[in-house]
Parts: C-alpha cells; sequence; structure tokens
DNA sequence: TCTGGGGTCCTAGGACCC
DNA sequence: TCTGGGGTCCTAGGACCC
C-alpha cells in the first residue's frame, strides 16, 4: 500500500550552547561548553576542537582550551523550547515531540510545496525565538531524521521519493535508528557496516542475531518501510532522577538523606503534572560501572513522597550488601506505570467476565482507546479495578 | 571516552491464572 | 487427577536516544 505523508524532522542545533550564545552576544562565535563536570551541549565553534556531548569537563577543556565553560540554566531552556513548539504548532497541528529539542511534524495537509513549509520553519524560528534549527523533509519518520541529521548544522535536507534508496543504502548502520555500539559491532562481525548491507540481509538472519523486536525493526528500516505515523498527545511513561556521587564512600546515613531527597523531588513532579505511578525503581551504579535495578509494584498508584519513599527504603535495605561490596557511585529513581491521577475505580461482579469486557470497550469508545491503562480482577474480592480518565 | 541526567523500548524467566 | 497451552504480571537487565 503506498502511503502519502510528508514528514519535517525539526532539530534544534547545539540546543543549550545556542541558547546562551543567543542571550550573552559576547559568546557568539566562540566555542561555549555548557555543564562544568560534563559537557551537556557544545557549540559548533567547540565541537571543531572535538567536544562533544556526554564528554568530560576536564578533556574538553584540554581538547579546547579557549571555550567558555557557563553552567546550564534550565529554565531558560525549557522557556526556548515551549517557543519553537509554538511556532511548530502554528504549522501544523500535527506535532510530536521527541525531546527537549526536536520533533516530527505532519505537513501533508498543507497543500504547500515541503521544501517551502520547512524553508519558513527555519525562518521563523530563527525570527521569532533566535535560535538556528536543521529540519529534513522526506516520506518517513526515519528518513525526515536522518536528512536532519545529514543537513546539521542550520541546513535543510529533502529526500525526493524517487531518491529514498539512494540516498539510504550507503549510509553507516549507525544511522539505523536502535543501532548503537552493541548492535553495529555484532553486524560488523557479519562484515555489514552499511544500510544497504542490512537491508540485503535475510530477516531471519537480523532476528536471529538481535532478537525478534530489533531484528524486524532494523530489516524493516533498511529497506525503507517505515509506516510510522505522527503522533500528537504522546505521553510521558516514567518520571526519573539520579544523582551521582564520585568515589567517596557514603555512609548509610548520607545515602538515606539523598534518596530522600530524590523522592521528595519526584513525588513533587508527579502531583505537578497530576499523575500517578505503580512501580517504583532503585537504580545504582557501582565503582566498576556495573549497573543495577531494583524494583517495586505497589498495589495501588500513588503520588504521596511517604509511600515511594517506604517503597525506596525496602529496596535499598535489599541492597545493601552489593552496595557494600562494590561501592555506589550513582543512585537514581525511576517512578514507571504512570497513571492520570484523575483515574476512577470500577466496581463489577467477580464473575461477570463479559460485563467487564463491555465496560471496557464503553470506555474506550467514549474517551478513546488510552483511555484504560489498566483492568485487574482484585482477587478473591468481588471487584473490578479499571482506571480511566472522567472526561 | 573513565562517565550526566533525562527518557524509551525489548527480552526473558518465573509466578499465577484459566 | 494429570497434562498442556495460552495469557498476563512482575522483576531484572540490556540497548539505545538526546
Amino acid at each position: 500500500m503506498f502511503v502519502s505523508a510528508t514528514i519535517l524532522h525539526a532539530d534544534l542545533d547545539a540546543f543549550y550552547a545556542s541558547v546562551e550564545q543567543r542571550d550573552d552576544p559576547a559568546l557568539r562565535g566562540r566555542p561555549v561548553i555548557v555543564g562544568g563536570g560534563v559537557v551537556l551541549a557544545a557549540s559548533y565553534e567547540a565541537k571543531a576542537f572535538g567536544v562533544r556531548t556526554a564528554m568530560s569537563g576536564g578533556q574538553a577543556r584540554r581538547l579546547c582550551p579557549g571555550a567558555v565553560v557557563v553552567p546550564p540554566r534550565m529554565a531558560a531552556y525549557t522557556a526556548a523550547s515551549r517557543a519553537v513548539f509554538a511556532v511548530f504548532r502554528a504549522t501544523t497541528p500535527l506535532v510530536e515531540g521527541l525531546s527537549i529539542d526536536e520533533a516530527f511534524l505532519d505537513v501533508d495537509g498543507l497543500r504547500r510545496a515541503p521544501a517551502r513549509v520547512a524553508a519558513a520553519l527555519r525562518r521563523e524560528v530563527a525570527e521569532e525565538v533566535g535560535l538556528p534549527i536543521t529540519v529534513g523533509v522526506a516520506r518517513t519518520k526515519f528518513l525526515a531524521k536522518v536528512a536532519s541529521g545529514v543537513a546539521k548544522p542550520d541546513g535543510l535536507l529533502v529526500v525526493p521519493p524517487d531518491g529514498e534508496l539512494d540516498f539510504l543504502r550507503p549510509l553507516p548502520v549507525r544511522r539505523l535508528w536502535g543501532v548503537g555500539p552493541a548492535t553495529a559491532a555484532k553486524l560488523a562481525r557479519y562484515g555489514v557496516t552499511t544500510v544497504g548491507g542490512v537491508a540485503d540481509m535475510p530477516e531471519a538472519t537480523l532476528t536471529a542475531l538481535l532478537g525478534p523486536g530489533a531484528g524486524r525493526h532494523l530489516h524493516a528500516l533498511a529497506r525503507n518501510r517505515d509506516p510510522r505515523p505522527v503522533r500528537t498527545g504522546v505521553r510521558r511513561r516514567s518520571m526519573g532522577a539520579q544523582r551521582a556521587l564520585g568515589r567517596r564512600e557514603r555512609t548509610p546515613g548520607e545515602l538515606d538523606v539523598i534518596v530522600v531527597g530524590l523522592a521528595d523531588r519526584l513525588g513533587g513532579r508527579l502531583r505537578k503534572a497530576r499523575r500517578v505511578c505503580r512501580t517504583v525503581t532503585l537504580r545504582l551504579r557501582f565503582g566498576d560501572f556495573a549497573r543495577a535495578t531494583r524494583s517495586r509494584t505497589l498495589s495501588q498508584a500513588t503520588a504521596d513522597t511517604a509511600v515511594i519513599l517506604t517503597a525506596l527504603r525496602g529496596l535499598l535495605a535489599a541492597a545493601a550488601p552489593m552496595i557494600a561490596e562494590r561501592g555506589l557511585t550513582l543512585v537514581g529513581v525511576s517512578l514507571g506505570d504512570l497513571h492520570d491521577d484523575r483515574a476512577v475505580q470500577l466496581a463489577l461482579p467477580f464473575d461477570q467476565g463479559r460485563a467487564v469486557d463491555r465496560a471496557v470497550d464503553g470506555v474506550r469508545d467514549r474517551f478513546g482507546s488510552s483511555a484504560i491503562t489498566r483492568a485487574v480482577l482484585l482477587g478473591r474480592d468481588p471487584g473490578v479495578s479499571m482506571p480511566m480518565l472522567p472526561d
């Protein structure tokens, strides 16, 4: 089936660093690094010296001694992001945000040449928000994203429908969405380094190598099959916070204080977002960089800091021997299985399976397919718990 | 490259239920 | 009573992305 769609992938260039250069003219044209301990963002002037995101601050300064290092101003980046997304939404209502600085836009219904829409979008972001942005244009999400990556910085690239395979096949496998260092190494052992090489592998070989999910996904992308539509209204599925501890030993008391702080922060964010969580996860990283997670699913979703903290303390106590033995360097908390806090409980007789099905269908009809997050039988208790969105 | 902080999705085994 | 198949949930880990 031929799917007609024109998708833009809009991606702000060196986002945090560009905001800093916009707000302080003295930084323009100079190498700028955001974040001291670790590089959160580097301007293109700094990237020219080899500075990269996630690099340690010390190494970045060695590579580029002339760089100006500035502390992050998250509030400024959040405000800039909101302004940019407002420009996106003025272009089309079909906007799917991927992160603070990038989004897909479906501009198929606009009846204007996509290249002109993309050029106008870049101009408006520059004029109204004062930031450079790169836009990739293609028939599918994947091609649009690859196109923006190739066109960076401050660029625009259109992949015409009749030039897709020529564009795609010579690209290195790392350009495929979902191929990181581990997958690239596995493919290299088969002598496969390009997207075309992946496309020429039988799907069965790929799934045997990478598992059914990743195998099918890569096979489809490499053969230029990407039917995923631009989706609006995607909600976050988890919320987390973490803190690096460095090498210094922490007493159990100090560790508890840190965990209390993380739980408090997350509880506040959860309530502000009007969400509740059901799974609490403790993340640990040790001296040898090994990681471990310990999680606990609650019987009832909550946004109560005290409940979250109790679960965390239980997980922490269970992990205490591991921590004592290996030395903790990072502790994190993740709250998952998020629901809307207005979810209600609907009680139905225990043996009325069909009634439950009908009730679920009814709610989906009225509120959309995402309204029902979970429907469970409550053990011997004659009832059904069915969180849903009332309006 | 010696390491942040925020996320997403997939896999696999065991428990449990019908 | 035994056996099997199918499904969901929970937990832990892994890979990947910005």
